[in-house]
DNA sequence: CAAATATACCTAAAATTCTTATGTATAAAA
DNA sequence: TTTTATACATAAGAATTTTAGGTATATTTG
């Protein structure tokens, strides 16, 4: 994914988030996308990736279709109702980390 | 460590920069000294805690003086030389991943 | 005073997540 | 024609954390 550990446990968020803005991509298409709007920090490995919708979808995050686009296959990922509501706390979640995270960043603590 | 999955890989560099900032630190501290700064937010567990530090100490990034106090035993451990330039870059590292989620969390790209 | 809580260390099994290494297959580019 | 890109997938192993214990002393509370 990266050489920075500290983007393990991020994957989840990252593909609600993507899905949150378009109204379906497939898995391929996820990885372009991040490696793209990251400028090549970060690369989503197919290992990583798949195994995850996989488990989004069995959770009931994320809806599938199946499709076939210059004969090769696609599997098209768009959030349900509850995947959204999901997201949702995801961001919230993210937002209190780097929060957090900042606080032991730049502490103000001189003591 | 948190309810949130996101805190998975920075341990370490929370310890690091704890440790930058003070000149000698046991672990029983270090998990209070979390538990102040976030309010709450960010629990350091133990079976996360003493084997991390173990492995810094093993890595060369921490030394330890064990020291009794009250009669109950206490760690002290201080960054080496190689830990405070281990600390500069797991800085930089937490920077960047901020700064790239970021990106993932505030898109410009309404394409 | 007894019991509970706080302080202070530790480990080991299991769970989680990711990397690395494969595998299959078609289309396009070198 | 061989390599690269597209597109899916899984499985072994590594790394990190959770959960659930364990030991021991000091202090607080009922």
């Amino acid at each position: 994914m990266s050489n920075s550990k500290l983007y393990k446990g991020s994957l989840t968020t990252i593909i609600l988030r993507l899905l949150s803005e378009h109204p379906k991509m497939y898995g391929y298409e996820i990885t372009q996308k991040v490696k793209e709007l990251t400028d090549g920090e970060l690369k989503i490995t197919e290992g990583a990736l798949y195994p995850a919708l996989h488990k989004l979808e069995a959770d009931g995050l994320l809806d599938v279709e199946v499709r076939r686009v210059d004969n090769r296959l696609r599997k098209y990922y768009k959030l349900t109702e509850k995947g959204t509501k999901e997201t949702a706390s995801k961001l919230n979640e993210l937002e209190r980390y780097i929060e957090t995270m900042q606080v032991l960043l730049n502490p103000k603590w001189t003591t």
